[in-house]
DNA sequence: CCTTTCACTTGATCAAAATCAAATGGCGGC
DNA sequence: GCCGCCATTTGATTTTGATCAAGTGAAAGG
């Protein structure tokens, strides 16, 4: 669990790396100052705005990014349109299924975003020479299998409220994941991604948030911004007793 | 995403893991014969009786296993009682969280099953220094994290034919990856079991069935034995076209 | 052989969420 | 300020699947 990291002295890694907050969390952890500096010589950060695709379902991969800021959404597409949010992903986590060529799911920044881009083989040359970044990169494959088993019981199991609820409380407990004070945020989704997220209606999240707001479990401003008072309540009307 | 394996003379690996199923395709396979040796040590063989359980959700984990026969179900439960399967694992499949002490699912047999136990801290130990071992690891978490992924779209936007459809498709593909002829299977899962699978009652997946025997999609013999005449119909009903 | 049990099916009714259809309410552009 | 455009909310109705309640049928045990 513990990650060794060589005392790097900021002069020798890459001038973009050294203010980048995807490093410290992200995979360019576990990298030394020259596999940063080579990895950087192909990489190229890229602002995103809200709504812009990183990749489409069934694309060939040819980069991987992390998260400098921003949400991203990951979605599953079905033939006749139906939506399914598979993942949300925060800064500074990595983007991108390491060792398949084909894209099982599209990506989308959810919000305003910036992203990190490398090239996949450099990368995948990188990995094979680098336990530590497999490490690193199955650790977060991990923490995406629990998230995903997480909200598969959401998802089969819950009511409309216990969803919206549920989903409330993880934006809260990931938006700013340094802040300590997690009871005000701004929601990086649409009531349209949303809805696509808990396998509901627009409609459906719409009359819940109404009627959370009128239980005084949550207080809305300008549709996006949301307060919870009590984030133990909360998490009972998300059924996590 | 090929890995190599030296070229081992039988005997020089342990007696009980010559005939083993799990050696080739599972994490054993990646071993050389002086860690399987290692390993065999502190490993142990159990048949399972179908519901018998390998751990409970939040339980300490021990031990890690492969699943050398059966099917083991993955399910989380809510404080209610309220339960969802949230995967399926068919042998050769390693069974385990690593680097997490507390197990956030439980893990049960679905059928008859055999699975061979192996204690945690021995693993781990071999994982760090084998990157082979984890590059193993993170490929069935990723293979996970994927399915995780197919199954989150399942239950948040098909209907309930679709699911029930899905599922025995699901079953027909994994159930025995040998055979060239999927057409035919006995169901590893009881209604109620498919039901905590699709999100569904067993009400409403026996009524499903029904429907899809009567339009010829599938025939049933004795609840538990299926036989599909179209591969590709059952898909279409599945919803993936 | 008959009873009991258990898994599954079938039927009738109900409730939750989807669908269809209008409002409402910012916000940018003119 | 007014208009038109979206996103969101609200309302009426329908549909799907859940719930409640009996059946059925096969296997186990007396």
């Amino acid at each position: 669990m513990e990650i060794r990291r060589q005392d790097i002295h900021n002069s020798d890694i890459p001038l973009v790396c050294r203010a980048c907050e995807a490093r410290h969390g992200g995979v360019c952890g576990v990298l030394t100052a020259e596999q940063l500096t080579e990895l950087n010589k192909h990489s190229s950060r890229h602002r995103l705005d809200s709504g812009a695709e990183v990749i489409g379902q069934g694309e060939t991969v040819v980069n991987y990014s992390n998260i400098m800021r921003g949400v991203v959404k990951l979605t599953k597409v079905m033939a006749d349109g139906r939506q399914q949010i598979v993942g949300l992903q925060f800064a500074p986590d990595f983007l991108g299924r390491p060792f398949l060529a084909e894209s099982a799911i599209s990506a989308e920044a959810a919000t305003e975003s910036e992203i990190c881009n490398f090239p996949r083989n450099v990368l995948d040359r990188l990995v094979k020479r680098t336990p530590e970044l497999e490490h690193r990169l199955h650790q977060q494959a991990l923490k995406e299998l629990d998230e995903a088993r997480d909200w598969m019981l959401t998802l089969g199991r819950k009511s409309a409220q216990e969803k919206v609820a549920s989903f409330l409380y993880l934006i809260a407990t990931h938006i700013d994941p340094e802040s300590v004070d997690m009871s005000s945020f701004d929601l990086p989704l649409s009531r349209a991604d949303i809805a696509d997220f808990l396998g509901l209606t627009i409609e459906t999240v719409s009359r819940q948030f109404t009627k959370l707001r009128k239980e005084n479990v949550i207080r809305i401003e300008n549709n996006r911004h949301v307060t919870v008072p009590d984030m133990d309540r909360l998490m009972r009307h998300a059924g996590n007793d």
